[in-house]
DNA sequence: TCAAAAAATGAACTATGTTCACGACCTGGT
DNA sequence: ACCAGGTCGTGAACATAGTTCATTTTTTGA
């Protein structure tokens, strides 16, 4: 009974799926969002282009269980390095990871904002509570900064500080002509980031 | 003599390239990037398909000519608000209207970010000279509120100022589910540069 | 006035996502 | 073991893109 090359019943069109996004997961780390076709996918999975749309409704289904997949590595690479920092440098470490797992899977990291959904379409529920779970990592750590501040104004702000963070390191690695030297990125992501965090102590200062 | 509406000789083409500069910059301003083809482009500029392949290279050349009007506008409209700000206030006035012409102008200001060259493609010079002249546009505010600050290292924090505020705002626009509050947005936005206009002045309060 | 050069034309080509009628296959009941 | 019914996979065909090119039309310059 090889029911590992043969599996039969209900977990073959999940197996099918998993293949997929495996397979789609490969081409996007490797030649970003617009190398995949769908062609190439079905060849490469070794089925028709129609047993694609079996399995998910269209390619912008798949691609956002790969951008899920590229949000779950980034939360462990951010987990991983937060274990280890001290409180006052957890922004500092924060921004960093976002930067260097940005650089070391741009395309897959690219592809997060370079999908766009059909105008209309709202984005399946399980993806949308894949990018809150990335803002709230944020949260802990802010509160440690800012004890004292109402958990919707910290939420808030922890968006407003990713969002300012990933401006600098996605125009930073664009290279529409010459991409901005990796030293210099580095230090200027350095240097917003401790601006900032100066800037929330004069504001903590104030209201004592 | 109706030179005016049969022009002929070197001026033709010119003619063309500007009608259809025009249509695909109100298509873009209706509909945005996803709204502009080839065939319509046409039908609307009254010419056949083919002819736009004599006054671009490809619809690529006329998105960046697009592109480089959306980016005229947008200096124009930091211009104006600077004319008429405290040196102290530059930072913030630059932030809204940075804000308030996204806002304006979505589905163009989207372009200017949208719009992917085929990989390996340079742009050409004339596209990163619009380009660049926005970032200089930061560097005089900043002088003044950097007075001692090298050059080099005043335009390096100019595009990162820029790239934090892109961020904020173009994260804050994207309304995969639902779009941030615009009162919430404005205050962020403002608070962040108020926090990173405060740091900057410890920063300098250090040196002293 | 006319021949050569330039531009415009639009059908055709390529590339891409998606659909669908058909056939193969699995499943459960007998 | 076998069959009926439903499910799944197939790949040709369809829809929609950008782009090309042989042909026709227009413009130019002598």
């Amino acid at each position: 009974m090889n029911e590992k090359t043969t599996e039969t019943g209900a977990g073959r069109r999940e197996l099918l799926r998993a293949r997929l996004i495996d397979i789609a997961q490969e081409t996007i780390a490797a030649q970003g969002l617009a190398g995949l076709k769908a062609r190439d996918l079905a060849a490469a999975a070794g089925c028709a282009i129609g047993a694609i749309y079996t399995a998910f409704d269209d390619l912008d289904e798949l691609i956002l269980r790969v951008n899920a997949r590229t949000l779950a590595r980034l939360e462990t690479a951010l987990d991983r390095a937060l274990g280890d920092a001290e409180a006052e440098q957890a922004l500092q470490v924060m921004a960093r990871t976002y930067l260097d797992f940005a650089r070391a899977e741009e395309p897959s990291w690219r592809a997060l904002f370079e999908h766009r959904l059909p105008p209309g379409a709202a984005p399946p529920q399980w993806y949308v509570d894949a990018r809150n779970r990335l803002f709230n990592r944020l949260d802990a750590p802010l509160s440690r900064l800012l004890p004292g501040t109402g958990h919707w104004a910290r939420e808030a702000f922890a968006r407003t500080l990713f969002s300012a963070v990933h401006g600098v390191v996605a125009l930073g690695l664009e290279e529409k002509i010459a991409e901005t030297p990796p030293k210099l990125l580095d230090d200027q992501l350095e240097k917003l980031v401790r601006i900032i965090a100066d800037g929330l102590m004069m504001e903590s200062a104030r209201l004592i």
